[in-house]
RNA sequence: GGAAGUUUAGCUCAGCUGGGAGAGCAUCUGCCUUACAAGCAGGAGGUCAUAGGUUCGAGCCCUAUAACUUCCACCA
């Protein structure tokens, strides 16, 4: 082994290894089942450290359950991420003079294949080099002839069954990408603005009534004017005609109650076009409905002069029109959101269009119902409300978007106007056979197909094998940002098309931010690359570096000293295993429960099987960040840092029994430490696990214990531990240097095994030349300290000095009286006493006696100096 | 407008069903001890956001307040 941990010499390699042996794979059998599917990832760039996380997650979950003897399946996908893809695709072609248009939906589509094709590869072997365990040969994605399929089949029975409608709307529409987004994509801003009020007057020249609006633009789709039926001020006014301003028509003034009395003149116009409040308003008022802005954001030839123009632009324009037409009343400044496109953050238009719709009102009772039931549930358990506030308050998915790229909605009209879905290509009119069809325009939402996800790579709509056996899977890790995007989704079309959850654990964790807490962007350029961890600091670094502290569901700040120091701790396992290696050449390999172990042994595998359940049970939880830091803890707190020293006295002494024992008990902690921690850092203990004699072929493959299997393990070693310490410090408060050695006394009241059985470890660890018990006071100066019924002797000679020694001893005193006074304190209130657990107040009592006795100790030798 | 989260050492965060405040990094002191100087040993550093309450006992439970963050929502 190299002398330090040099993770770029061998992570390619063991994973090019794990994929030839084809330990990944998996298929059905009789075993419990433990199935995760990967959230898809989109073919449209890099992995971001969002994607690192997510992935780790689910890797350690995975490799987890794999251990403990589950059949394990964690199929992996990409998703076509239409919209995204489709924009790259055009900017594309416009560098090359072209469009979408010129070269038709059939050659454009081709050209998204090749993309895809190109880059499905880059984003995988992406996550190939974070190690991630799926089933590669299962790799899904969302236009998969079979998941295809799949939305075909989902479309028609929703079709069939009359949750399918086409209706008019006002969606969210986006004039840059030119397509319809759903409300999650709709991203609100705070946007500073003004309020511009306007004067409507009477067509009769009655007066006037003054509207307040955010929007002068939409002015030209005004169709009426309302106020509420209560308002006094409008009172026999209402029904009379105004004259719309710049355009000259008359509009009704009319009353709604959508209109509130209090908020603005009391007037509202009503462009049923542009806003989904006024839609509904006309709808009640039977109003006409006036497109002013076209599909470019342009406005319309409605607006007379200003036709043509963006309706952002034209703003400043048409405000001058009105002053000068003598229509603006005045201009306030004023704070409100607006809707922008999330993906390319223009500002979305809300646009009355004719849409496809799933009627969401009883598909997402179920949903409700199963969290409400807890056969779902979310972890932690607060995301839950996110999740059924958001079903709770459901709105029809509008699923139709004007773009090419994706599935194409599978409803056909014949030339006769006759209309129906259909799974495969029809060749006829099913009414009147009429072979002259025309397939919708519109493809469906990307979430549409992901919804599915959890069945469709498992063969659905085919009966499969898979399907079958890992359906409904264990558990689904996602970020919070799409519990309403997706999760949902897949809850309530799992429940519909497979009747039961697609999963039973939902783990959500959260976003990975920058090192100040600022989300990571391309346009702020603080992003971290992942594969720049990686070549940096190695995969379990990285890995290590995002679990380690995590709390589920809270968002990370990171930054790249986490995988720094993620990795000094790598180095420092990996130089702790190569101690071990190069001390166990010589092992006799025994088994482990004949041995008869000393005091040191069984306290490293007590401490060992602390470790084992407590990962275990952490987990279990979902508590990565925990394990994490007791695997870290055990590590270097306790293997390191005493075990490891502890043992070179038996591996570098003369008694081979001894010596034999230890390496034995050195190997079995490595080993069972290095699968317990292989989850969250499998290269690493994979390749260390491969230098251990008598191993198998794979780490990946070795059972995770649930204990260590040994009995007996009690153990008093704590009080070596304990006078170990206290001869450090005495030393450090006499700045005796750590290369000073000197010789130490022990003087116990009875007979004490343990600590006969530790003299030469007392030593090497408390800088001593030798340990020695005596039975009188030694005739050297020495300082003495009092440890339990051991009492220590220090000589240190020249640095022994009466007053420095009194200071201490007069400090500890003070510490002593201290606690005495508190426990005095509590164990004569009578309320403790009494209520307090009895356990609680022996221990105090207890804790009280040994304090007196040790303060009298105490005050003995202070006397004696 | 509704909802959730956060507030603990200089920094990043742990802290279980209430029972003497923890880790890592940074900092200070001493050490190249043959696994590791990417290291070892020792130290300093906290009114657990604020104010009340419940309790024998509160970082933890309850109520208010403040600051920050996020999600949801059609108010011109």
């Amino acid at each position: 082994m190299d002398k330090n941990y040099t993770p770029e010499l061998f992570e390619s390699e063991i994973y090019k290894k794990w994929l030839d042996k084809n330990y990944f794979r998996t298929d059905p059998d009789n075993r419990e089942h433990y199935s995760i599917v990967m959230p898809p990832l989109n073919v449209t760039g890099k992995a971001h450290i969002g994607h690192a996380l997510d992935n780790t997650i689910q890797d350690i979950l995975i490799r987890t359950k794999r251990m403990q003897g589950l059949n394990t399946l964690w199929v992996p996908g990409t998703d076509h991420a239409a919209i995204a893809t489709e924009q790259v695709l055009v900017k594309d072609l416009k560098r090359n003079g072209l469009s979408k248009e010129t070269i038709g939906r059939e050659e454009f589509l081709k050209r998204g294949w090749e993309w895809y094709g190109k880059y499905t590869h880059v984003i995988c072997d992406q996550l190939k080099k974070l190690g991630v365990s799926c089933d590669w040969s299962r790799l899904a994605f969302t236009m998969d002839e079979n998941l295809n399929r799949a939305v075909r089949h989902v479309f028609c029975q929703y079709y069939n069954e009359g949750l399918i409608y086409k209706g008019k709307r006002v969606v969210n529409y986006c004039p840059s990408c030119k397509t319809t987004i759903s409300d999650n994509e709709n991203v609100h801003i705070d946007q500073n603005t003004y309020l511009w009020y306007i004067r409507y007057p009477f067509a009769d020249g009655s007066g006037e009534v003054t509207v307040a609006t955010t929007r002068p633009e939409t002015l030209f789709g005004d169709t009426a004017v309302a106020v509420n039926p209560n308002d006094e001020r409008f009172k026999g006014q209402v029904g009379k005609d105004l004259i719309l301003p710049l355009v000259n028509k008359k509009i009704k003034l009319i009353a709604d109650d959508y209109c509130e009395m209090g908020f603005g003149t009391g007037a509202v116009k009503i462009t049923p076009a542009h806003d989904p409040n006024d839609y509904e308003v006309g709808l009640r008022h039977n109003l006409e409905v006036v497109n002013c802005i076209d599909d470019d954001g342009k406005l319309t030839s409605i607006a007379g002069q200003f036709a043509g123009m963006d309706r952002i632009e034209a703003r400043p324009l048409i405000e001058k029109a009105l002053i000068e037409g003598g229509y603006l009343v005045k201009k306030e400044r004023y704070k409100n959101q607006v809707g922008t496109c999330e993906r390319c953050g223009c500002f979305t238009e809300p646009r009355i269009s004719t849409q496809w719709f799933v009627k969401m009102k009883d598909l997402a009772r179920p949903a409700i119902e199963a969290v409400k039931k807890g056969t779902l549930k979310f972890h932690p358990k607060r995301y839950e409300k996110t999740y059924l506030n958001w079903l709770e308050n459901i709105q029809d998915w509008c699923i139709s978007r004007q773009i090419w790229l994706g599935h194409r909605i599978p409803v056909f009209t014949c030339s006769h106007g006759h209309t129906f879905a259909s799974e495969e290509f029809p060749e006829k009119c099913p009414v009147c056979n009429d072979t002259n069809l025309q397939q919708d325009n519109d493809v469906l939402d990307t979430w549409f197909s992901s919804a599915l996800w959890p069945f469709s790579t498992l063969g659905y709509p085919n009966k499969t094998k898979d399907l079958e056996y890992y359906y409904p899977t264990s558990t689904l890790v996602t970020g919070y940002d799409i519990i309403t995007f997706w999760v949902s989704k897949m809850v309530f079309s799992g429940l519909k098309f497979m009747g039961e959850v697609p999963f039973k654990d939902v783990v959500i964790h959260g976003l990975v931010r920058d090192i100040h807490g600022i989300k990571m962007s391309k346009h702020l350029g603080n992003g971290v690359d992942p594969i720049d961890m990686i070549e940096k600091y190695g995969a379990d670094a990285l890995r290590l570096s995002l679990i380690n502290g995590m709390s589920m569901g809270t968002d990370i700040k990171y930054g790249e000293e986490k995988a720094k120091d993620a990795k000094i701790f790598i180095n420092k396992l990996y130089n702790a295993s190569k101690f071990v290696l190069q001390n166990i050449q010589d092992i006799k390999i025994e088994d482990i429960n004949k041995l008869k172990f000393q005091e040191k042994d069984k306290w490293i595998l007590s401490e060992l099987d602390k470790l084992i359940k407590s990962v275990n049970k952490n987990v279990e939880k979902f508590a990565l960040g925990v394990a994490t830091s007791n695997l870290i803890e055990f590590t270097v707190s306790k293997f390191c840092d005493w075990y490891i020293e502890l043992s070179k006295v038996d591996l570098y002494g003369s008694d081979l029994e001894k010596k034999s024992k230890t390496q034995n008990v050195l190997k079995y902690v490595l080993e069972n430490l290095l699968i317990i921690f292989h989850p969250f850092i499998p290269f690493v203990t994979e390749y260390i696990y491969q230098e251990l004699p008598n191993n198998q072929n794979t780490i990946m493959y070795c059972s995770y214990p649930k204990k260590v299997e040994v009995k007996g393990l009690k153990n008093n070693f704590n009080q070596i531990i304990n006078i170990i310490k206290a001869i450090r410090n005495a030393r450090a408060e006499f700045n005796v240097p750590d290369n000073r050695r000197t010789l130490i006394y022990l003087k116990q009241e009875d007979e004490n095994k343990v600590l006969k059985e530790n003299l030469q470890e007392i030593a090497k660890l408390a800088y001593g030349t030798e340990c020695k018990i005596i039975t009188d006071e030694p005739k050297e100066k020495c300082t003495s300290i009092i440890c339990g019924d051991i009492k220590v002797y220090l000589p240190m000679g020249q640095l022994v000095d009466n007053e420095k020694e009194k200071e201490r001893i007069t400090k500890e005193i003070e510490r002593l009286n201290f606690e005495i006074a508190r426990s005095t304190k509590m164990l004569s209130n009578q309320g403790f006493i009494a209520k307090a657990p009895k356990e609680l107040v022996e221990n105090e009592k207890e804790k009280l006696e040994n304090n007196k006795s040790l303060l009298e100790k105490m005050q003995k030798e202070l006397k004696n100096l």
